[in-house]
DNA sequence: TTTTTTGAATGGTACGATCATTTAACCCGT
DNA sequence: ACGGGTTAAATGATCGTACCATTCAAAAAA
């Protein structure tokens, strides 16, 4: 038939969830493709060796997440959606795990969406605030600077705080949510500046003069220096593709 | 004990949905608190005189959607979740269900990310496209100036198709999608614009300057255009709410 | 050939039984 | 009386079976 994508049975607890799993995973793989229609309810029953109600339990939840759609009758079953831009009650990230969103749109989003933050919370944010993003620079420094081998776990820690501080101080509860569905997302790719010792100073460095114009109210200089932030991340990115083929000469821990 | 909610038996076909609904809308509005707990499956089943399997479907799906947590054992049961801004799987229409995000927050936002596409849109969009924009505005006016009773869900349509041309001319899918839901949730307040003769003149003068600014590509002309569809936009929402006077301060230029 | 009927495939619902987990109550030795 | 271990009840998780509702294609009838 179309496809047998040959599911391995599984046991315990939590069964719904591990069906679904490996459902949803063929799906995003590829193994499936939009349009294509799962075997019944019956059949995945006697492939996954459980319940009819465990099945149909997976399917709810991938029917709620929106990647498969579900019609009675012959020819019926579960089958895969397009995944449309547009349907709201898909999440971005759901989105992203499609692949249909260059990683580079992302970025940009998260650009415009940075930039604007800096402006309102320059405005908005009060002082406890602005101290407080003054000083998680600082500590940003410290870490840095201390050894040869910082900690770049905590740096990027750190680095999550204060982009989440940044959209608390916007006192726009839209930019809290999407600032933390981007990070989710592009949090791989952000933090590649801080793997490299060169991108790493030069970026603290910058978050440093950021913290600071915002914590003066000088919201078009904090402006500049929020672009620089991706001018940086653009240039890493770009060394980072560059030397692919190279081995990693990169010393991480 | 924490309270009876007297949910009514449903019948027919689509049960698990329909329960859902009435769950749903009975914590949504309010009727159970976060951290409350629904009654026992089996109570459920009671309740609304279904299936036990009704009921296990629909819980899925509103666990799914993030709403409630379920525990097992003694004292287990459906806990009302408090919603966090941070859950990446929920959606940001179901926040505004919430009644979490007040909609000048959104109007801001939306704001924002207006304010980008129309520099990009300037920059990256076709000369096709950019016709295309140019003609859908004419169109409004057209529309709006043919009589005294102009057709005003036509004018909404046209808006709400320019505003996703305007968000395709960015070619970038993260906008396209944020456009959308945004669209989709704001979509009654934006068209506040077009009820009244004098505010719906003035926005459809706006958007043909604005679509001639881009197809022209200059984008920082149409950002002061786009700026200006806000202040309509502001002007028109505190018109509409006689009562506030001073919360909201935000005409700038 | 066209229309109608029929039947099989499949999702939707219901009911009941059993297993697994969690909590609270109970019991017992010190 | 107290602390620790044991037991029992509540509840979700799973399985199985049966039956209904819907859909669609093939067979039958016109």
């Amino acid at each position: 038939m179309s496809s047998d994508p040959k599911f391995t049975p599984v046991k315990g607890t939590n069964i719904s969830q591990k069906v679904a799993d490996q459902i949803e995973s063929a799906i995003l793989n590829g193994g499936i493709q939009p349009g294509n229609r799962l075997s019944s309810e019956r059949d995945l029953q006697t492939q996954f060796e459980v319940g009819r109600g465990a099945i149909r339990e997976a399917l709810q939840a991938l029917k709620q997440k929106g990647i498969i759609e579900i019609r009675k009758g012959v020819k019926g079953g579960a089958y895969v959606k397009k995944m449309e831009i547009g349907n709201a009650s898909e999440s971005l990230s759901l989105l992203l795990k499609q692949n249909k969103v260059p990683i580079d749109d992302l970025v940009e989003f998260r650009d415009a969406v940075d930039q604007t933050e800096v402006i309102l919370a320059s405005i908005r944010g009060d002082r406890q605030e602005k101290q407080r993003l003054v000083e998680m620079a600082m500590k940003l420094s410290e870490l840095s600077t201390r050894s040869d081998d910082p900690d770049v776990d905590a740096i990027k820690a750190i680095d999550r705080e204060m982009n989440m501080l940044l959209a608390q101080m916007t006192k726009n509860s839209v930019f809290e949510w999407i600032k933390n569905t981007i990070q989710m997302s592009i949090g791989s790719y952000d933090s590649l500046l801080y793997e490299s010792a060169n991108y790493r100073d030069k970026t603290i460095d910058n978050w440093i003069k950021t913290a600071k114009e915002i914590a003066a109210g000088e919201p078009l200089k904090a402006l500049s220096r929020c672009s620089y932030h991706y001018v940086l991340l653009q240039s890493c990115i770009k060394d980072q593709e560059l030397g692919k083929t190279e081995s990693n000469d990169v010393k991480e821990k």
